[in-house]
DNA sequence: GCATGTGAAAATCTTCACAGCA
DNA sequence: TGCTGTGAAGATTTTCACATGC
């Protein structure tokens, strides 16, 4: 293996993967051709061998993946495999349901804090977390907490933005819709469903 | 403007375009330049400019660009300005979020229909929407409802696209953690939170 | 024989530089 | 002058074909 940039694509698909083989390995099958595994996950094979071939060999020729250590292997690529603490910042609709995803726990994130400026919210408890009030996020560095998630009014979010990075987060999942500025070293990472809904318009068939 | 093939990617911005100029045209002033409604969404004034050229000329040289003309401009390229009916299946955690969420209706969404197969919730109500018992349907095509919501559990993933597929349904939105196998005049979005957050892991500062 | 890993070719997408118009 | 629209250059990503290893 050369030195090669690892293609923005090929992190956007690693997760992707992963989830599939997480799935694949309850069952007693141990290994895996990347032909079987593409058709599993809807992708092509090349694109699969290559994907993997920017951070090793991982297979074995002539047999394909074991599964297990596969999937040790992207956990470690994605460093999933320290775990993440996440604090919530906006308990409305969507900052609910997000409390509740248990999805995250899956790949090692616990989301063990939540803020709202709402003081009829503050001290209610939804999902063994309680709700502080917004004034506390300075907390974070102490409680070794790495990773904020915003799920604030789109008035509010750069402004949230801000105090979480000030209060030492290096990530950030951003559901409110708009578009954040960040120092550089902070990563953002924007989810609006309502845009994918948009997008699956404009593919939709006519009629 | 020549013809070209227009870049998926193009359409993955589309959304983002719209929803910042959706914002802009709260406020008074009728035009923007493309410098500046790149800076407000965060990409290159020339990203903009090329991307709306493969749909023609919507601006004004030395001017800028009509924030409420452009708006249509996109809602129309986007197939928005139809209208379109949702139904969901699948009212648990997830689903009920998507139900609550008012986001979609924005952009000219409304999902009309809820269906589950726990008889407990079927006949409760939520949010103006009365969830029906999953064999009900097949009534999707005479209720003109065009687009599928997936939010069941992975193992009924499948299952649920091609009944939804044999009611009618030209589009899917995918919140369930798999890949779903479609005939090709079916176009399926998946979301998976979880992953996006995974990938917000690979590119979080290290410590 | 069979499936991986990879250089190289092809396709796609982004960036640039500037002609042309208000 | 100021900003759009666009061909062409540059960068990135995907696809392919096959050498290599089990």
């Amino acid at each position: 293996m050369r030195y090669h940039k690892i293609p923005n694509e090929t992190i956007r698909r690693l997760p992707a993967y992963l989830r599939g083989l997480v799935f694949l390995s309850e069952q007693r099958q141990p290994c895996i051709s990347s032909r079987d595994l593409a058709n599993y996950l809807g992708v092509n094979p090349w694109q699969i061998r290559k994907d993997f071939s920017y951070f090793g060999s991982f297979g074995t020729p002539g047999v394909g993946y074991n599964i297990k250590k596969l999937i040790k292997q992207i956990n470690s690529i994605l460093k999933l495999d320290v775990g993440h603490k996440a604090a919530l910042v906006g308990v409305g609709n969507l900052g609910s349901a997000v409390l509740a995803y248990w999805g995250f726990k899956t790949y090692g994130f616990d989301i063990v804090a939540a803020f709202d400026s709402d003081p009829k919210k503050i001290s209610r408890k939804v999902n063994d977390v309680t709700i502080e009030d917004i004034s506390k996020i300075q907390s974070l560095k102490k409680r070794n907490i790495s990773l904020g998630i915003i799920a604030v009014p789109h008035n509010a979010a750069q402004q949230t933005a801000e105090v979480l990075i000030k209060a030492g987060v290096g990530g950030i999942l951003n559901f409110s819709p708009c578009y954040i500025t960040v120092p550089k070293k902070v990563k953002v990472i924007s989810i609006d469903i309502a845009m994918d809904l948009v997008r699956l318009s404009y593919y939709m068939p006519a009629g």
